[in-house]
DNA sequence: CAAACAATTGAATCATGGTTCATCTCTTTA
DNA sequence: TAAAGAGATGAACCATGATTCAATTGTTTG
């Protein structure tokens, strides 16, 4: 006679596989992966150990997704602020412009949220992880080199292999970032200043890379972008 | 009435270490640091797994000291280079000279010995290793910022925060070379056009970040510098 | 309510590989 | 060559933390 799992049943379902995830992702963004074990994030989610079971496959896959879901938001953000720049009064500064919105958005990002920028970028992980932020990095690379390839296109910027250039600038921005990112400075970040410097750098550092002239780099650095706003 | 070791024994014991620590570099070297277990670098040097923990106090221990070993050798190389660097003919090219003597070398070495350079730059690895490699994105970043702070003083280079750009420059180098590095380009990685390419690729990129002139790049591309030679 | 099955529990189990140590073998010197 | 101790052996041990699963609890419907 009875039963079929009902509406309030698969709500509750989903709720909870929302909650574990959401769970996961605070204590990742909080103490990075490493501290995501089961139990933790079990209790984090106030069921038991076995439970998790029933809605995520294991661990990695639990945590494949919350690095997905993280990183995910992180590049949704870059790209939009990366569509919405604009070039000021140059009409070929587009590439130059959008760089700097590249770099503005995810340095201030990384830096506000230091312990997840540190977990997605840098932090020690195992294979499913590790092949999830590979294939992020690559996500970024390919924006910056798409970026290059029409300013290139559009004689702004000089010839230059994009495929090398591009995954160059992120492994540049993330390295460069590197230091300020490091729990030894965690106070200096809460200052603007500091931020602003390093976030000024980083980018006069890229615009230089691709062979901005320094007439856009004065350009961009003399009208910064809008900051971005917090996650 | 017997006995303290002696002088054979001494050097007995030397050489075991030696060979211990060389045949596990060779099993990094060629499959990394996740393949060195402490029975495959016993078996390797022929002995048991107990005697390694009379060599090493324990397997962190040893991969370290692999880790050092092999880094140290490809900084020394690095930085023999860089010294030996001479601009041509201009007098104000000498950071450029430097630095280009930096990616040449540091280059060329990873992608002829591709697999330890993915342990040394990128392999997930364990905490102590992943200090070593820190404190070794350090020294190169430090060579760097070195190289720049000399070239800014001396009115070469513009001014910049050598802080934030030597960092972003190793990471420019270590992120670019993903992809020449990667096992799916075993093959082309053999071509000498190929890696002549990505190298000069990487060279006019990281010219270009620290604000080195179009004329300084473009000398410095036309006149290469000696191709360097294997390990 | 009771049958039927979904969902949860958490202690027990398992897998992996580093690490230990009682035992054995080799060197040295009186 | 025998005592004394260094050095080597490798099977047993251990630590960690993910994973399982028999038992229990919760939900649905005739």
């Amino acid at each position: 006679m009875p039963y079929r799992q009902t509406v309030a049943t698969r709500d509750a379902r989903q709720r909870r596989s929302a909650t574990l995830l959401a769970k996961a992702r605070s204590i990742v963004a909080a103490n990075g992966f490493g501290a995501a074990s089961i139990k933790a994030v079990a209790a984090a989610a106030g069921v038991s150990a076995g439970t998790v079971y029933t809605y995520f496959a294991n661990r990695e896959e639990l945590l494949a997704a919350v690095f997905r879901e993280a990183a995910n938001a992180e590049f949704a953000e870059v790209r939009r602020t990366v569509d919405a720049a604009r070039p000021g009064n140059d009409d070929h500064a587009l590439a130059a412009a959008q760089l700097s919105a590249l770099v503005e958005t995810f340095a201030r990002r990384a830096i506000r949220g230091r312990r997840l920028a540190w977990a997605l970028l840098a932090e020690p992980v195992d294979a499913l992880i590790e092949a999830e932020r590979l294939s992020y990095r690559r996500a970024y690379s390919d924006l910056v080199a798409d970026i290059l390839l029409r300013g290139v296109a559009s004689g702004e910027l000089p010839p230059q292999e994009a495929h090398i250039v591009g995954p160059g600038i992120v492994g540049a921005i993330g390295e460069a970032l590197t230091g300020p990112l490091s729990p030894l400075n965690a106070d200096s970040a809460k200052s603007a200043i500091f931020t602003d410097q390093v976030v000024d750098s980083i980018c006069t550092l890229c615009l230089r890379a691709v062979g901005a002239s320094d007439v856009q780099v004065a350009a961009i650095r003399s009208s910064p972008l809008e900051r971005g706003e917090g996650s």
